[in-house]
Order: structure tokens, then C-alpha cells, then sequence
DNA sequence: TCATTTCGATTACAGACGTAATCTTAAATA
DNA sequence: TATTTAAGATTACGTCTGTAATCGAAATGA
């Protein structure tokens, strides 16, 4: 039920999710390709925090921090809530939207029907 | 690169692409599940305009609403958008995601191996 | 013709978001 | 110890969104 994390947020989650703890510091380094100031950044870390979506630990006057939630569960939720928004949750047409739009590579495409066959 | 569509304005638009054109009054009426005031589907539908993605024609005081975008067109988008935005464009990652937690159902699973299939 | 209704247009307003700048305070340094 | 720095906290501010209410004009009814 916690508050959903918007676009920004889910970018610099990204680099948590990658490695964590980190400082801000280390995160705003990673984000270096992003051309946002490392206020920005620390905006984005301090509301994630007070989504509870991150947390942290002080060091010093540093604060190390760390994802409280699992990449994949978040995942699962946008993946199920643009799912529901976008295609009224009928699977069938978001499924070939992706497929027909895509144009997929054969390995993509190996690799979807291996994942498949797995589902038996 | 027309300017893009809330999730509200969308469940306006999804009205008229089964149907149109309608009036608002038509709109409202077809609306009605959702406990929205004629106001605020007036102001969705007056939003859409704006974005250049309805369009009227006057009939009277009244004016009759076309959508002048596709479903299809809005739908891909918005597939790309959430694929660059929440998988980094990882086809793989997304299809995983979906297929693994939405337990397709075996009907489902047939569709999109056809689908697959039909790929080449 | 005058009042009332009913359109669409305009305005409202709070919360989320993108994008920071400023404030406070604790740590480092001189 | 006094000063400077630098970290996080707080504040800012414009746009978009959800959710309407109000306004102005045109049509309709009395």
C-alpha cells in the first residue's frame, strides 16, 4: 500500500539496487550521465525516504542507504498497474502490442518461447 | 510527440474510440460507473481538446467529440514509454516480468506462442 | 421579451513531480 | 576554540493531474 515511486525516484533506486549502502555521494557520482545538479538527486533520495522506500544508516554525518523494497516487487506492481490502466488488464492485447510493435530479435524471441515452455 | 494523455483523460478517450462521435452529455451518460461529476468528464474532455488529441464539431451549442489519434497509436506509446521507463528497454526483463507473475492462463499461453510463432 | 436552463470556457485548488536553492547544524580544520 | 564546510532538512516554485465550481453566453420556455 506504501506511496509509489515516480520516474525520478525509480532511476536513482536503479543505482541502490545495483550496489547498496551508498552515500549520496556515490550515488550522485553514478548519476553523473543524468545532468541533474546533486541537489536534485538528494531530493529524489530524501523522498524515498519518507516513502519508506529507502532507508538508512548514519555514519558520521553521512547517511548510508539502502532499498527496503525488492527490485522485482516494484516491478510486479507498475508492470500490474500499467497492465490495468493502459490495456483494462486484458493480457492478450498487451502482450501482442509488445510482440507486434517491437519487432522482437530471434533471441528475444527464443528466449520468450523457451519461457513458455517453462510456464508448461 | 503530441503532448501525452492522464489516465483519466484515457478512460475518456477508450469511450470514444468504441463510439464517435458523442456529445458530452453521451460521454456522461456512457461514464456513469465511474462516480465522476459531469464537471470533471467535461473538463477531461476539454483537456483532450487542448492536447490537440480530441476533436469537435459544433452542432448548436453542442459539440460532438471525435478522438483524432488511434488507439493503437496511444497504446504503443505508452508501451514504449513503460518499457524505456521501468525495464530500460529491456524486452527480456518485461516479458519475464509479466509472464512469470501474471500466471497466464493456458489460453493466454497458446495465444502468445502463436503470436511467437507467427514472428517468424 | 424576460427568466431560466444548459452549454462550453475559465478558474480553483490541493497533491505529486521535476528541479533546484536556502537553511541548520554537526563535523572538520585552522 | 573559532571558523569554514558540507550533509541532510526544509522551502520553493512551476507544471500536471484529479476533482470540481463558477462564469458568460446562447437557447429555450413562459
Amino acid at each position: 500500500m506504501t506511496n509509489r515511486v515516480s520516474d525520478s525516484e525509480k532511476i536513482v533506486l536503479e543505482i541502490l539496487w545495483q550496489e547498496s549502502p551508498l552515500s549520496s555521494q556515490d550515488v550522485v557520482q553514478r548519476l553523473s550521465a543524468h545532468d541533474w545538479t546533486e541537489k536534485t538527486v538528494k531530493t529524489f533520495l530524501n523522498r524515498l525516504v519518507k516513502k519508506d522506500i529507502l532507508a538508512f544508516r548514519k555514519e558520521g554525518r553521512r547517511y548510508f542507504y539502502s532499498p527496503k523494497v525488492e527490485r522485482s516487487e516494484i516491478l510486479s506492481e507498475e508492470s500490474d498497474g500499467f497492465l490495468k490502466r493502459v490495456f483494462q488488464g486484458d493480457m492478450k492485447a498487451l502482450l501482442a502490442t509488445f510482440v507486434e510493435n517491437k519487432q522482437l530479435s530471434s533471441e528475444e524471441l527464443k528466449y520468450l518461447k523457451d519461457l513458455l515452455d517453462e510456464e508448461q
